[in-house]
DNA sequence: AATCATATCAAACAAGTGTTTGAAAATCAA
DNA sequence: TTGATTTTCAAACACTTGTTTGATATGATT
């Protein structure tokens, strides 16, 4: 299960532990610990604790698992394809049996941004935004102007990146109970539709 | 300006540097520094780093500007109300004449909460998410089961949060110009439409 | 003026931090 | 095997951290 690899085990434990309580929340003795190797090693395999970051946040994007609709069949209705984008943002959020780290550590990124974050923006989120933005340019009646185009897309991003960013208040505001009946697939659903009539798009 | 009383000197210069890097980031010696007292009144205005913390939230949040809305007059339609909540969160996040920390702080304590959070929620979301689960009530069919008002008021608030919690990320991806024309007026006009169509409530 | 509680201060403390060291062990190539 | 290179390790280092101390000043009360 967990790598024999050092550096990669490093890079696990410095995954989960940073996800969990920061950049300078988490301490280098917490994470060899966690790992298994010699406090040494993390300036042997990296330089030093800020550059253990960056290559754990790199880690955590490279393991997001591939987005499946980087290439919808031709044809494919827009609808289908923007209902396809939110149900796979709310998967890596709220997919119970993958690592909540991963979403986490990209999460904290996004929201206090650190020297990773430059080229977490560039390999990770342009690519995404960009195939978003062109599903949206086809639900849009044409010239529509670019910054019609992001708003809309973030009025669509907000919605979802919110139940992992808020997850704890969501949590404490709808009681446990009610919030372990939130599937993701329930969530996709709700925001689709949200953003279907938003965009005066009939079902499909 | 600033405060003569060392204890609210304190209360200021802590949220402003506990906002700008987090509690583990912040360093009591740089905040006794920007308050301009001696750092053994950290022990002796509040107990420890933590207790100050947890007051510089509370003060933080009762500094925000009273709702203007909490009672409409007889009769506001519904609509209107909305379109007054979302307004006045977007303000709360990008009005540039206020300082920026108030928010951040408090966006902070709902992202990674603290032993803070606790009581923010009681004194602080709870009435605000009631004031909005009221106007939803209005707004959407009788018998509207409470999971849907829950869901429909998250993609309400999810929206307006992400300008404030991804406010790094924006500038990155639409570029500083663009990002320097985003005004609240524009940005609320946006997100209110947006969701009355997803609500099916006709223009008013 | 004398007394007492309150407030302020510089200095020190103990614990924890990231980082480095230099030697030992393991691995590999000849 | 021999020698060279890579990897691992315990120990220590230099520094920052939050916190406490004990003395001094301030201000009110008797």
């Amino acid at each position: 299960m967990t790598p024999e690899n050092p550096r990669e085990r490093l890079l696990e434990a410095a995954g989960e532990i940073f996800a969990e309580k920061g950049f300078k929340g988490a301490t280098v003795r917490e994470i060899i610990d966690r790992a298994g190797v010699n406090i040494a090693a993390v300036n042997y395999y990296f330089r030093d604790k800020e550059r253990l970051y960056i290559e754990a946040v790199k880690h955590a994007a490279c393991g997001e698992p591939e987005e499946p609709h980087l290439s919808w069949p031709e044809g494919t209705p827009p609808a289908g394809k923007l209902r396809d984008i939110i149900r796979f943002q709310l998967l890596k959020f709220l997919d119970p049996s993958r690592p909540a780290w991963l979403a986490r550590l990209i999460m904290r990124e996004l929201t206090q941004p650190s020297d990773a974050c430059a080229e977490l923006v560039r390999e990770y989120i342009e690519p995404r935004s960009k195939v978003l933005l062109g599903v949206l340019r086809e639900l849009l009646p044409p010239n529509t102007p670019r910054r019609k185009l992001f708003l809309t897309a973030f009025s669509i991003v907000g919605q979802c990146h919110f139940y992992c960013s808020h997850k704890p208040i969501i949590r404490l505001l709808i009681g446990e109970d009610e919030y372990q009946r939130l599937d993701p697939a329930t969530l996709a659903e709700h925001i689709t539709q949200f953003t279907l009539r938003a965009l005066g798009v009939e079902k499909n």
